[in-house]
DNA sequence: AGTTCCGCTAACGTAAACGTCAACGAACGT
DNA sequence: ACGTTCGTTGACGTTTACGTTAGCGGAACT
């Protein structure tokens, strides 16, 4: 997973130093799979170069991949993380969509801070269930009353 | 949202005091379709009790769905809670689905954190683009040098 | 009695995000 | 020269979690 050293695929091409990547190159890098990437380029999220109809992608578009992961990661559908792409680089820093950037992003911060707050909820639950069945265990009575089901 | 008043619907049914609940009480409560519920025990994660054809949920029946909507917003799949639903059901309190349950949210919990990392990077590049703005702006430089795109 | 809800089943539709062939061309190693 | 590998464009298939009619039967209000 080291980019530097690489078999010999694309590196270094055409005239000055411009470091381009196969989409295998990138499937490998990001661990998706190659129908993935031209998936993301099919909703308009990523427009590679070409080289006859062979894509090359430069740093830039690696960049976009690695953004649209960490969106997919934090709940971003494509469609929203296209919608922000569009938004910056048609007037990158403007305020009006940081405002609906920020909006996104507490959006995802509210639902993370409800999920945290259901682990814990969860781990309460583990916990007293845990002190009930060692008190009855102690107490070497067979069952305690059985409640409802814990998990998830 | 008070389930102890309640206009008239399904309470205090039959012989003692058991409390039940009409489909469109718990869709009201927790803010579902009715068309969910059935869904829910479709898949076999319900099985409320039947008046004729009508559909008679308990307390247990209640518990159940707050459990699956607990599950749903950590993102275990509805199959996933089922699962954990039937070894419950089968043998509560062994210690093998112990494990198998702490091995699913150890994973979820993962998951959080690195969505919380995720966060941090974004909250930190967002912070540098602030800065690089006011820097830019101090000096009545029109742009930077435009990286590729933040966001996401 | 009539009409309006509520609920039920059955079945088809949907959206997101790819997976999975198929059929083909170009490039690469031997 | 040739087989293998890599890549490309369709195009259809898949899964999850419901949404959306459609058509019908009781139940409840007036």
């Amino acid at each position: 997973m080291n980019q530097e050293i690489a078999g010999r695929a694309g590196r270094v091409r055409e005239s000055a130093n411009a470091t381009t990547y196969t989409i295998s190159d990138l499937a490998k890098e990001f661990d998706i799979t190659t129908r993935a990437i031209r998936y993301y380029e099919d909703q308009g999220l990523i427009s590679p170069a070409r080289r006859g109809s062979r894509r090359i992608y430069s740093r830039r578009d690696r960049v976009r991949l690695s953004l649209i992961l960490r969106g997919k990661r934090l709940g971003f559908s494509l469609q929203e993380t296209r919608e922000l792409f569009d938004l910056y680089d048609n007037a990158p820093g403007e305020q009006a969509q940081m405002s609906h950037f920020m909006e996104l992003l507490g959006a995802r911060r509210a639902m993370l801070e409800r999920q945290m707050e259901d682990i814990r909820a969860i781990l309460d639950e583990i916990g007293a269930a845990e002190k009930e069945a060692l008190r009855s265990i102690a107490a070497r009575a067979p069952h305690p009353k059985a409640a409802t089901s814990p998990s998830a």
